[in-house]
DNA sequence: CGGATTTGACCCGCGC
DNA sequence: GCGCGGGTCAAATCCG
């Protein structure tokens, strides 16, 4: 497999994971994910809010327009996560794009008081063909809400981790364009082991090194 | 019956 | 200042 950038033992002192002790993407390290996710990996987008002010509308790039090679040559071009960027690219015409989160846009939470998108740690979006829409990544999350979207027929709908004290976020919706593709988006770090790696490395036949 | 989901209302930032 | 759009809340509802 290429190099994910999920694992936890980037050596890269520009890091953007505010949180080494965990996984650089919300993804547990699957071995196969074709086999444990039902759908076919096709795009991975990257944001990068410390190199790129209009981050946020690569996802609109992606979706909107067709071809999903220029969001690649987004991530291997700009190398705002790993400056060597190969780390960004997992397949061709594919690629993942994290982004440290230094977005000033502000939210709100539900005292009132006001924290900012850039503490909720990277921000990982990517584009799956998948009929269904609720991808088991090996976390439990909660629907917490759904909204329809400006131009889009198709709504968007946002989870959060479950898990106690785990504020990650994720928000799914179709793309617009093409209703076979479904792009998810994670915000923030999960500050607990996926419940699908507890038990994985509890399984005796395997142990936390991954097949080649 | 308890937890998850649904869904309309509400809040806030931003652009005009 | 106002309207729009995105994001979140929370009561109602669903479901195992």
């Amino acid at each position: 497999m290429a190099s994910f950038p999920y694992e936890d033992s980037n050596p890269n002192p520009n890091n953007l994971n505010p949180n080494p002790n965990h996984y650089y993407t919300p993804f547990p390290p699957i071995l196969d994910p074709a086999s444990f996710f039902d759908f076919e990996l096709s795009d991975f987008l990257l944001f990068d809010d410390n190199n790129n002010n209009n981050n946020n509308n690569i996802v609109d790039q992606a979706a909107s327009s067709s071809p999903s090679m220029t969001s690649s040559e987004k991530i291997t071009g700009g190398g705002g996560v790993d400056s060597s960027g190969s780390s960004t690219v997992i397949d061709t015409g594919s690629s993942i794009v994290v982004s440290s989160g230094a977005s000033t846009t502000s939210i709100r939470s539900k005292n009132g008081e006001k924290k900012r998108k850039g503490e909720m740690g990277c921000r990982v979006a990517f584009r799956t063909k998948s009929e269904q829409e609720i991808m088991d990544d090996g976390y439990k999350w909660r629907k917490y809400g759904k909204k329809s979207v400006k131009n889009s027929p198709n709504p968007r709908n946002y989870y959060k981790c479950s898990s106690e004290g785990c504020n990650v976020k994720k928000k799914v919706e179709r793309d617009r364009e093409d209703a076979n593709y479904v792009i998810t988006t994670y915000e923030g770090i999960h500050n607990h082991e996926s419940p699908f790696v507890v038990y994985y490395n509890q399984l005796p036949s395997f142990t936390t090194s991954a097949p080649t």
